[in-house]
RNA sequence: GGGCCCGUAGCUCAGUACGGACAGAGCGAACGCCUCCUAAGCGUUAGGUCGAGGGUUCAAAUCCCACCGGGCCCGCCA
């Protein structure tokens, strides 16, 4: 976009100058002024080159803005001046960049990046929830986050896929099948209660409790855990009907706060296709596991590797293979590495209309099997893991790369921290807590559902709402209602810097206002009504026009639109779509001073007016891409 | 014992990746702004030894070192 013209303009004059001048300025570091009056991008050129030349950083930094001044005038460089401290500070050319930018954008419609980066194949794992229990607040930090990376790659162009792993055969599963098969729990959730939800705070906590007062019980665990595993028989199959039931309910959830995903990968496809054993032979074959003699680990198939520091059984003494074991042969299916056994079937189709698809562990029967999209192989596999498993995912990471005999990183773990319960909160599910936070626990029911957290910001919301347009039908107010409380949800959890933890705060994640999602919303629609207002939705915009958009808040409003796809690079370089909700906050405030600093549809005189709505209808265009990249709904009214 | 992460205003956090000019928001506090495009907003004021100490540098919240405080990981659990 336009930022980034003006920056390789001010970069080319800047090596042309040095050139001219007879200075060694192998890179050129731009920053951005403290302030617009020194200009609108800055060079520490002279501070750079002071030693080598031997002279004041003052001086160099005159001698090169006097040497790009002299050169022919670039498009988007307004003015150079040398500050004395050693800066050479650049001004756009606000008339031609302004009616560059408003030109491309002024008409509200799709935002052009203008980036080409090399188009990859990325399969992007999130969400990864046990089938066993309602989605907590916890399990949306990794949907988010993972969601809106998804979704900023492929507003990058690249070719995204986004994998859900259903962790189908673990014992979180077996516990809820131990309840409702040895405990005489009911089958069936209570009338207005999501089957989810039921199963994981009724079913799994009493399960729990029962282990405590019944070690006894636990044998029934195992039991069911290998009936699970071998896969047929009548316990597997009810265990089977029972995951698809809570997996339904987990993905209306999932569906509310705007995800989407193009494949399910069930965990216990990985043994059952014979994936796990192929690569298992592999890992053998090329000494990265080895069968320990000696030592605890008799028996037992481990990795050795210096990197990793202690070895990690990957196989028991048993026979069975631990959990993280599975997840290789998953990631190398990801990345091509093995070749793909797995069958697809249709799951269902999501809000929206787009196809979620399944492995099947055997293909279809009779019937052809239906044409899916390409799966697995992919260039780069990102897996969004919380940072507990930081070192877990080191291990399928090393052993990756020594399965395909170099380093070449294909396999990328996004760690983010976890989400604990604020003192307050915490305490509003009857606990009493000493220190500050205290971390969720699902088998002891200390955690707070999504779907709770949802319907209450929905109520506020709709209140709100309803106050403010009494004349609204019930429907209308509703969809706002909706569209406000996801996207209050979701900008709480990816605007944090996902190395920190959150503690969770029901009351202020409860806000409608400050830096939260319904800030962005409300700026888009004023905006959107503005636009409406004005009856004028493509506004004509010349240089002559663009000329007049001087107020400090119109070209702050302008230049923050014209860097959105540096937020987006950013957050492709750091896997990190805090990048765009910042960006996204920063861009609806320098709106909201624009609002109040200087009217549109009032204005007198007729091309500054048409310039100023071109500008608002650039915003509307960026800011709503933004929006969908996290998950947010654009509304023109609310 | 080894490894990873965090520490910035009363509270919650941006800014740290690539060192740069007076360290920024939100909440909370005080005050102010709707005969004017949505006040879910905007403005003003108050509030900071950037955990503490050394080092590198013309320049450090940012880089390096050891330290203090907090969290997490180091299972033949998942």
């Amino acid at each position: 976009m336009k930022f980034r013209e003006f920056e390789s303009e001010a970069r080319e004059s800047l090596l042309q100058a040095a050139k001219e001048t007879g200075y060694q300025l192998s890179e050129v570091e731009l920053i951005s002024p403290p302030n617009p009056e020194l200009g609108d991008l800055s060079c520490p050129a002279g501070l750079r080159l002071a030693r080598q030349a031997r002279k004041a950083p003052g001086t160099i930094a005159k001698e090169l803005a006097e040497a790009i001044a002299a050169a022919p005038r670039r498009r988007l460089v307004g003015g150079v001046e040398a500050h004395p401290s050693g800066y050479v500070n650049f001004r756009i050319e606000m008339g031609a960049f302004a009616h560059e930018m408003l030109t491309s954008l002024g008409d509200g419609q799709e935002v052009d990046l203008g980036v080409s980066a090399a188009r990859k194949r990325i399969a992007i794992e999130h969400t990864n929830v046990n089938p066993n229990k309602a989605l907590h607040i916890g399990h949306a930090r990794n949907l988010v986050l993972g969601d809106s990376l998804v979704r900023t790659m492929r507003r990058l162009g690249h070719d995204v896929q986004a994998l859900n792993y259903i962790d189908d055969s673990g014992a979180q599963v077996a516990d809820v099948i131990v309840g409702l098969r040895f405990l005489g729990i009911s089958e069936e959730a209570p009338e207005g209660v999501k089957f989810d939800s039921y199963c994981g705070d009724v079913v799994y906590t009493r399960v729990n409790q029962e282990y405590e007062k019944d070690p006894g019980l636990k044998e029934k665990q195992r039991l069911v855990l290998r009936e699970i595993e071998r896969g047929e028989g009548e316990v597997a199959e009810f265990a089977g009907r029972v995951v698809s039931k809570i997996l339904a309910a987990q993905l209306q959830t999932c569906w509310r706060l705007g995800a989407r995903y193009d494949l399910l990968n069930w965990e216990s496809h990985i043994l059952r296709t014979g994936m796990w054993g192929e690569v298992f032979e592999e890992l053998k074959r090329r000494g990265v596991a080895v069968l320990e003699t000696q030592g605890e680990n008799a028996g037992c198939w481990v990795v050795k590797d210096q990197e990793l520091g202690d070895d990690k059984v990957l196989v028991r003494s048993d026979g069975t293979v631990v959990y993280v074991a599975k997840d290789i042969p998953y990631a190398a299916w990801k990345i091509g590495l093995v070749r793909d056994r797995f069958s697809y079937a249709v799951y269902a189709e999501q809000p929206g209309g787009a196809v979620l698809w399944t492995t099947s562990a055997s293909a279809p029967q009779g019937a052809p099997p239906p044409a899916h999209p390409r799966f697995g192989g992919a260039d780069l596999a990102i897996s969004v893991i919380d940072s507990k498993q930081s070192r877990l995912q080191k291990v399928v990471g090393r052993v990756l790369e020594r399965l395909e005999g170099g380093g070449s990183q294909r396999y990328l773990h996004r760690g983010y921290e976890v989400v604990a319960l604020s003192k307050a909160s915490a305490e509003s599910l009857g606990l009493t807590v000493e220190k500050e936070f205290v971390h969720m626990q699902g088998r002891k029911g200390i955690y707070i559902n999504v779907d709770k957290v949802l319907e209450a910001l929905r109520e506020k919301a709709r209140l709100e709402t309803r106050k403010r347009s009494p004349e609204r039908d019930e429907g209308w107010v509703g969809h706002v209602a909706e569209a406000l409380a996801v996207a209050a949800f979701r900008f709480e959890l990816v605007k944090q810097d996902p190395d920190k933890m959150i503690a969770f705060d029901l009351e202020s994640a409860m806000r409608l206002q400050g830096d939260t999602g319904p800030y962005l919303l409300y700026s888009y629609a004023r905006a959107s009504r503005i636009v409406a207002k004005s009856g004028v939705a493509r506004p004509g915009t010349s240089e002559g026009s663009a000329r007049k958009l001087v107020h400090p808040k119109e070209v702050a409003l302008i230049k923050l639109i014209s860097t959105y796809d540096k937020s987006l690079l950013e957050a492709e370089r750091y896997l990190s779509p805090k990048e765009v909700a910042t960006y996204a906050h920063s861009l609806a405030s320098a709106f909201s001073e624009f609002y109040e600093a200087v009217q549109v549809n009032s204005e007198p005189d007729q091309e500054l007016r048409s310039a100023r709505l071109a500008m608002v209808q650039a915003f509307r265009a960026v800011l709503r891409d933004a929006l969908g990249l996290l998950g947010m709904e654009a509304l023109d009214e609310i």
